[in-house]
DNA sequence: GGGCTTTGTTTATTTGCGGCACAAAGTCAG
DNA sequence: CTGACTTTGTGCCGCAAATAAACAAAGCCC
């Protein structure tokens, strides 16, 4: 009776319904692109006086902001066009990888405003000057952002490696154990800009916010609301997103991929076991069954590329072996979560016309709802129009969208 | 901007305040097992005035019910008892497995309330006559319930199978492929009592109730909502339970451990692939390696177990191999979910102690996080006190309690 | 220009919670 | 035993936010 209790939500009253439809409102405005107080009435199933005076408040914090009249041949008298505001609250991201770092700031609306790209390699530095070399870059980014009127909301950190709490617990990519980015970049942040207010910061792992931003801003996959994401970078990172949420797990460790197992008396990993995907699919296995050499890093994987398309034998049974590994773990995957579709992102991207086929093949064999043959496109190319530090900023805009009163109210009182 | 569209959620107003709050008290009142009117309010941070108007409500429906008052030596006025009711709205949970049938009565206080068995071989017998007897055991159980002043809010079927949307698409255990089960129980049922209200029946596969039993009704296991959950039977099954809530994946399949590969090139599976974890770990594989009867069903377990606890050499190298097999893989769904712990059911269970050491080893040297070692009670039996026909009628109980204010209506309006 | 339609606002009404006061029913100190 | 104190549960009033209905505004169409 007393068991795993559920914690229980917070009580209701009015000022919940008010925050509740402030954001449906809103929510609504920024899906439709573009629409009226009426539109939006019969679509969330509020009054036109109700969403008038939710629209007014929105209209006040400068949310939403209102385009003129709709100039359509219809009868009736013409409505105001609402949408969402392009100036005012934004998300800013920050994306710390191996030999570079992205900051970009997005808009309410979704669309990338700002961004700035720093190539250097991380590798070895001192997580404190890495972070403070971030907050350079995204104190300008906030700097260029300001000139369009646009106010950072928050900075959510994204990084390549197991974060949670605020803490990068493990970055093997970058060598890094037990480093407090949140609070190590907020202070760099504030010393370069001792005048302001403290932006909240958060942070994530980088697949995560990639995955997020495959969601958000990726092209082609329209109602795809659950999938698996898989991104192939000096290791194989991985996310999940369950109807439209990211599943973060227990301790936000969730989606690691790249440690499931092809042989249980495989190769060692550098992880300590053995048998591991990355072993056989990451992106210096791949080099080296392909004849290249494995830390020739991006031009390594052009280079292969290169040769594929050639119809280079070694290139094309490399990718095909590694492609088949990955389809194995991936049915695996499938058949724990049943997700819609797979994204496959990073190295595998330029490489999917070879990969694809034998990723399939083992995923219309393996995957047991026998849903998989079904329909042909669920093994996708994850889109270039989302990348982690967009997905990062996009954090922030979604907890702005999810409840804009209490931004205001941070913001106003 | 247009881009996956989370589909917006229903607006809120004065109502839907009610609703939460209702249902809110109604489970404070539930989790506290007894308490007070003053003792709700604080905990949920409603006012005295306002738990006293949606106690009274839920008095009224005979949601919970008074006993009493407080006589605790405290000062100041004793409070009056509230209990959640022992009569009125019950879950009532089927289980049809592959040799017998399992249907029980489980009153909103989360107690199993009447409890049938029958055992019958269900193999290769017709659907329609399995459910049709499923059906007469429910009546019987509904007539029992009656008796204490239960009244079933709804059934819930639970079966060994890929199930969704009220249908099994295929149960190979049973030897099923797409049946309604839903329509055809509903039908069964009210031709049985055909002068009642047609009962709402809902399904789901077995292994996801009996992971929401142990959940909810399992011992020893307070505070862990999160957590994978598998089940050694005929086949392998398997379900997520992630922050309190059943993970069902994009088609309702998720959970399907029983296939996971453990290697690419292993023994044929009966799903056509090579290497699933069946063909390791599942109850034929484990019997076969022990040199026991693969058919001898739980004869052959009891068997293997005494052999066990006896030092028989090949029952122990038996267990420990397929502990090994499924310690790999269950590592990878740990990488990829994160859960706080893994229960293992089923025959699992008896088998735990020679099971375990083996599990556990592949999974604190495969799990990346490095989280696993650290505590040591993260690999669990499954509690006996949760079986899938009591997880069935706690699927019903729970939707009461999620929004009494919907079952009120439909009984009475 | 008058009828029709649609938009957005205004006004009155409803409802559920917060705040406060108060009666009820106990403990505790003397 | 009695009065001070504490805690519980319940009226009563006010407020906020949504609904309902009426209305003015601003276009189409004949």
């Amino acid at each position: 009776m007393k068991n795993n209790l559920a914690p229980l939500e917070p009580k209701a009253d009015k000022a919940t319904v008010r925050r509740h439809n402030l954001s449906l409102v809103l929510r609504a405005v920024h899906d439709a692109g573009e629409s009226t107080r009426a539109g939006i009435a019969t679509h969330v199933g509020l009054t036109r006086a109700a969403v008038s005076s939710l629209v007014e408040q929105l209209l006040e914090y400068g949310f939403v902001s209102e385009w003129g009249k709709t100039s359509s041949g219809q009868a009736g008298r013409p409505g105001t066009v609402l949408k969402v505001s392009r100036s005012g609250p934004a998300g800013l991201g920050v994306e710390i990888n191996i030999d570079y770092v992205t900051v970009c700031v997005v808009d309410l609306a979704g669309t990338d405003r700002v961004r700035l790209v720093e190539h250097f390699d991380n590798r070895g530095v001192q997580p404190s000057e890495v972070l403070a070399r971030a907050a350079r870059l995204a104190a300008r980014a906030i700097g260029s952002a300001a000139e369009q009127d646009l106010v950072p909301a928050g900075v959510h950190v994204a990084l390549p490696g197991l974060v949670a709490g605020g803490t990068v617990r493990q970055a093997p990519n970058l060598g890094w154990q037990r480093v407090a980015v949140e609070g190590l970049f907020a202070q760099a942040l504030l010393a370069l800009r001792p005048a302001h207010r403290p932006l909240p910061v958060s942070s994530d792992n980088e697949a995560n916010t990639a995955a997020l931003a495959e969601l958000w801003y990726g092209a082609g996959t329209e109602g795809v609301r659950s999938f698996l994401y898989l991104t192939g970078e000096i290791g194989i990172g991985g996310a999940l997103v369950l109807g439209g949420e990211l599943l973060r797990g227990a301790h936000g460790f969730a989606g690691e991929i790249g440690h499931m197992v092809v042989d249980p008396d495989g190769p060692l990993c550098r992880c300590g076991a053995r048998g591991c995907l990355e072993q056989y699919a990451g992106q210096a296995a791949l080099l080296r069954a392909a004849g290249i050499d494995a830390d020739a890093g991006v031009q390594g994987v052009t280079e292969l590329e290169r040769r594929a398309r050639r119809g280079d034998p070694a290139a094309l049974s490399a990718i095909g072996r590694a492609g088949r590994q990955l389809g194995v773990v991936v049915s695996g995957a499938v058949n724990l979560f049943d997700p819609d579709a797979v994204m496959l992102g990073g190295v595998y991207r330029e490489l999917m016309d070879w990969l694809a086929p034998a990723v399939d093949r083992e995923l219309a064999l393996r995957v047991v709802s026998g849903l998989w043959s079904e329909d042909g496109k669920r093994l996708r190319a994850s889109s270039s129009l989302g990348d982690a530090a967009r997905g990062a900023a996009g954090v922030i805009v979604r907890e702005v969208l999810a409840d804009p009163a209490a931004y205001a109210e941070r913001e106003q009182g």
